[in-house]
RNA sequence: UCCCUAGUAGCUCAGUCGGUUAGAGCACAUGACUGUUAAUCAUGGGGUCCCUGGUUCGAGCCCAGGCUGGGGAGCCA
């Protein structure tokens, strides 16, 4: 058991007239009397008050922003302003100095881009403290979502030996000398003296394994990390990031979506209900951000009633063909607006998505039933023969949130489809094998972990919301 | 990868038409004050104006190339 309380009990349940001990770090020292001292465990600060008369000049310098401490002494109430509790100090002991001259936290208002540079410090910040506690509280909902629904657990592999997936470029993986490799009589790479005897990657998707899972288990989810070749420089894409994949056997579409919006709408309410004094501080932080901003990039609604209204009202559910009808008959196609054109068969682009949820509809939205053509070969032929059984949930600010579909279980048709799109059957022949035995239909989906971060928090730039991002160039730390 | 944009003190930023010694707030140091809320007040130190080259009597400012950050697009989650 730890030999001191944290900040969060203490403000839950204090303790008032007891002898506690807190430890934490220095936010600011206010007075040569007054230390805001933080343990991370809440966003709030507990006051630590000293009699400077008890301390030396040379130890009270010590106490800098930063500075590492352990405080004992009498739980009271604050006969200040500010705050409700404060600790009368009766022991007051550093257990690490932080030079104010180097240490580059300071009690103001940093940029996110410095912060981001200083990514082994900025947890120290109100922000990222308040970012990584929300961040947890949804991984943690997830997991309670799926285990109260009756889902297990699955852990896919990150090393795959398929390059089939189609969901992007590939990381490769080998224990090769890059600087000697081994070749073979026409001069290509053997790859049979590597560490698998084949080629081998970092999973771009758990999708496959899930579906092999779910066609035993029935309902499986999957939630790790997941990586993604391409040099994509966005505030959206990172090259490692998390993501969640339910499979459902026998969930047709609607199913699927039903699952998809109960789940998403589930983990925002429980955020709300968790996290509520972080949320309240990032809406704070936005809303002051927002007022440096012209009124057209402003948010529409503070933080707390966006998420209020996602999970307590139902998305707009609505065909890929109906988006196109939409869109064409939008103002904003008649005045020319789109820098892009649209037709039915198109991929839709960035700017339509975002009339469509955020001008349009103005709340979350579920297209459905796209042109097979423009969709990966796993997903479910419908009996128009030209579009598949895909859904992609778009949100306002992030746009695609998750990605998903009713598979194709029928053996004949996604043989057909592996040839339309040039994969070879082989190297999924295990994929194949599951069509040939017992199929059933169906359906799972893909959530982008850091994207619903960003949803809930508010935040602009994905590389904030994972304590360490990892993007084209960029490995640091 | 493409388009746009920015880089000035530790941080956030100002710097007029190309002109003498480059400024402010915060941070830091010294002192005053002591129930403060990013404490306040006074004084002080602190600069490779991103790099390289060019134009000019003279460049933080203009031109060319590069580096790094940010925004947008594509790819997607």
């Amino acid at each position: 058991m730890p030999d001191h309380s944290s900040v969060s009990t203490l403000f839950s349940a204090p303790p008032l007239g007891n002898t506690i001990t807190v430890s934490g770090w220095v936010r600011t020292f206010r007075n040569d009397q007054f230390i805001a001292l933080s343990d991370g465990s809440t966003i709030r600060t507990l006051q630590i008050v000293i009699r400077k008369e008890n301390f030396d000049d040379a130890f009270l310098k010590r106490i800098n922003t930063g500075t590492s401490i352990r405080a004992t002494g009498k739980l009271e109430k604050s006969p200040g302003k500010g705050q409700e509790i404060e600790l009368i100090t009766e022991e007051l002991n550093i257990l690490g100095d932080c030079d104010a001259n180097e240490f580059p936290i300071q009690m103001k208002r940093h940029s996110l881009e410095f912060l981001r540079e200083k990514a082994h410090l900025r947890f120290r910040t109100n922000t990222f403290g308040a970012v990584f506690r929300i961040r947890h509280h949804l991984a943690f909902a997830i997991h309670k979502y799926f285990n109260d629904h009756g889902f297990f657990y699955l852990h896919a592999p990150v090393i795959t030996g398929s390059d089939a997936e189609g969901a992007g470029e590939m990381f490769r993986v080998t224990t090769l000398d890059l600087n000697n490799l081994p070749k073979k009589e026409d001069g290509r790479v053997d790859e049979s003296l590597d560490f698998f005897g084949k080629s081998t990657h970092l999973t771009v998707s758990g999708q496959l394994e899930a579906e092999l899972a779910a066609l035993a288990l029935s309902r499986v989810y999957t939630f790790g990390p997941t990586f993604r070749a391409e040099n994509s420089n966005t505030s959206r894409h990172l090259a490692e990031f998390w993501m969640i994949e339910p499979e459902v056997a026998f969930n047709d579409l609607v199913a699927n979506m039903d699952l998809a919006e109960d789940f998403l709408r589930y983990c925002i309410s429980y955020a709300l209900m968790h996290c509520k004094e972080d949320l309240e501080f990032l809406q704070e932080r936005e809303i002051s951000e927002d007022k440096m901003k012209p009124v057209e990039e402003r948010q529409p609604l503070p933080l707390l009633q966006r998420l209020q209204f996602v999970s307590n009202n139902t998305f707009e559910r609505l065909t890929y063909s109906e988006a196109i009808r939409v869109l064409l008959d939008s103002p904003y196609y008649k005045k020319k607006k789109f820098k892009f054109p649209v037709e039915w068969g198109i991929d839709l682009q960035s700017e339509h998505e975002r009339y469509l949820v955020e001008k349009h509809f103005k709340k979350p939205v579920i297209l459905t039933n796209y042109p097979a053509a423009i969709k990966a070969f796993y997903m479910r032929l419908n009996e128009d023969g030209k579009t598949v059984a895909a859904m992609d949930i778009l949100v306002p600010g992030i746009g695609e949130i998750i990605g998903g579909s009713q598979r194709e279980e029928r053996y004949d048709v996604l043989r057909r489809k592996c040839q339309q799109f040039q994969i070879d059957e082989e190297s999924i022949w295990w994929y194949l094998e599951t069509r040939k035995f017992g199929s059933c239909v169906h359906a799972g989906f893909g959530l982008g972990f850091e994207r619903l971060v960003m949803f809930v928090t508010g935040m602009q730039n994905i590389r904030d919301v994972i304590p360490f991002p990892r993007t084209p160039q960029n490995a640091a730390f």
